[in-house]
DNA sequence: ATGCTCTGCTAAATCAGTTTAGCGACCACT
DNA sequence: AGTGGTCGCTAAACTGATTTAGCAGAGCAT
């Protein structure tokens, strides 16, 4: 890769001048002396030369790379973490910075090699990502510089990144309530492991305190609560035929993530039922799979690539960063409508 | 980061011996003379001061940095790009090696830049890949080094990575054959563009060339072809629609990939026709969502992950590669039924 | 003539490794 | 005693940049 380079010596011996000379020149160190024809020298022959800095030898002696790491428990099983990286790449790229991902799989082993990994390579920073918003403890061996948290937390202090769940509980519960829903509205996706666990989810007992809060202040109580063991389409599915069982049909259905709200859609078709005319289904996450649905899915979307953006920002600015909470916007979609009758 | 890392010349000197002979010890240098006592100091004091080499310093004599970079067109948008990322680090974590992760977002200016950027950082090797199946044309800047194509072609005789699309089609035809269907089987999703330009895709072209051979061997033509400007589901849908208002029912439908089947089942669903008593329906890609609908979808996996380790071990094994096509397995879910009647 | 400052530039050290060339001690052989 | 070879190890060069310290010459005042 890259043989035959031209070094800064190169560009330095073509313009007549020392390697001080062409370095200073090239880096546009105020304060030299250097006159305007040797600056026109030494850009001349970098051009000529089609010279580029080498970034390890650079870095060798500045203890500075230009790139980041991007640690994370699990870059796939989810379409959201391309959006994670997407965001930290462009706002990486609008820095003048470049990203080393690598992944942990959760595993002990691989994370210390993954930590070893990049540290070894004298990155400037570290993003330490998780693919479900939690809390965590993040390895000693990266404290030694900048880090970041990315849609998690820590009890260390460190800075962090995350989707503002709670006001999207509240705006989905106030999207229904606006809409005149009340005494028949219905929650699917209830979970006592990721509401009480923080170090397995932050989002659900964000988004319930937020569902709660709207509904208090309006004085009303959910019809039903529905729990589910885990977030997927069966569960959802399984978890609106239970609702289409009891007594009073609901009016309307919030699901904890659209997973969930896939599955009550297959559920409510079956049933005969549709939404929103009977009845109005929303929902969290905005997975592409919302849109996709018909109707389309009213939903709050999770803004992954304004959060890896974030995460960069506050790594290379520095920032004090207002808030960690990143908004998560409503997106009004067609499964919305007045109660029936 | 990483202040304070202890050093060679730290090693050396604690073990009483040269930086020659630390660097050769820790580098396990065959033909060295150094005596067994000799390697038990350095190993000894190199595991006391936590001793790790500095990566930069040492590509800068030896030129390489055991880093690969993985220049994509676009890594979000499709959920598959995760999976691909994951098999080539995990490909490249058993070989000691790292990933350096870039974005063109099919934009020129990105993509020269992203070239400079990870050439600048002296990587080993480049994978150069794109979303979509398609052939491209590799900027010749990267062309100083190894590079290896995944999920693309190019007229440069450059290694590549790619699935097997063509057996894919095939097998997608001959499970609904080996069911009975022959004389009404209908495919959604043609389309001239994706067929007939190699830039915009191999697989479509592949697909059906696969199917029509099946069908063709088999003495079966189809019944119904849909066009669909794009392989949304909103498309399957209509052309689902379409294919009902016809006088002959099809008795089994091939969508080519599994959002288009999504939007089939949709229109399924609405016209009170269940899968797969009344129709069977199987499809291309394996998305998650061919598991989460009901009945699950039965479809043909790109087997994204293998790729990305493919890509890899080529990169850095330089193996030959008997064969740039990787399978795709076929995936038999609840969609596929004999014919009614 | 001497000393001082300013200008425009460069030699050399430095970063942390790898690698080449070779040194001194010891032994065996003539 | 002199020569040659092996053993065990090291000094120094080298990679390609940045940075510190300082040099030569011009201009000016004393």
């Amino acid at each position: 890769m890259g043989r035959n380079r031209a070094t800064l010596a190169d560009v330095a011996r073509r313009a007549g001048l020392s390697k001080t000379a062409a370095s200073m020149v090239l880096n546009g160190r105020e304060g030299t002396r250097l006159s305007a024809e040797a600056h026109q020298r030494v850009f001349a022959a970098a051009e000529e030369l089609g010279y580029r800095p080498n970034l390890a030898a650079r870095s060798l002696r500045t203890r500075k790379t230009a790139t980041i790491a991007f640690v994370s428990d699990i870059v796939a099983t989810t379409r959201f973490a391309g959006d994670l990286i997407r965001g930290a790449l462009d706002a990486a790229r609008e820095r003048d910075h470049v990203l080393l991902i690598t992944e942990t799989q959760g595993d002990a082993t691989f994370e210390q090699y993954a930590i070893e990994a990049v540290l070894d390579r004298q990155v400037d920073g570290v993003i330490y990502a998780a693919m479900a918003t939690r809390r965590l403890t993040v390895p000693p061996a990266i404290l030694g510089g900048p880090v970041v948290l990315l849609n998690a937390t820590s009890s260390d202090g460190l800075p962090s990144v995350l989707p503002d769940d709670e006001r999207a509980g509240l705006s989905v519960a106030s999207a229904l309530l606006e809409l005149g829903h009340r005494d028949a509205i219905a929650l699917i996706g209830r979970n006592r492991l990721k509401e009480d666990d923080p170090e397995v989810s932050l989002a659900a007992r964000a988004r319930l305190h937020g569902i709660q809060q709207a509904l208090g202040e309006a004085d009303v109580s959910l019809l039903a609560e529905c729990f589910c063991t885990e977030w997927l389409p069966e569960h959802g599915y399984a978890a609106m035929r239970t609702l289409l069982n009891r007594s009073k049909r609901p009016s309307a259905i919030i699901c904890m993530n659209d997973r969930l709200a896939f599955g009550a859609y297959q559920a409510l078709g079956e049933a005969g039922l549709s939404v929103p005319e009977d009845i109005s289904v929303i929902s969290f996450d905005d997975d592409p799979i919302a849109a996709w649905l018909r109707p389309s899915l009213a939903t709050t979307a999770l803004p992954h690539e304004q959060m890896g953006r974030r995460a960069v920002e506050l790594l290379l600015d520095g920032g004090v960063a207002e808030s960690p909470l990143v908004p998560m916007p409503l997106r009004r979609r067609r499964s919305l409508a007045p109660p029936a009758g």
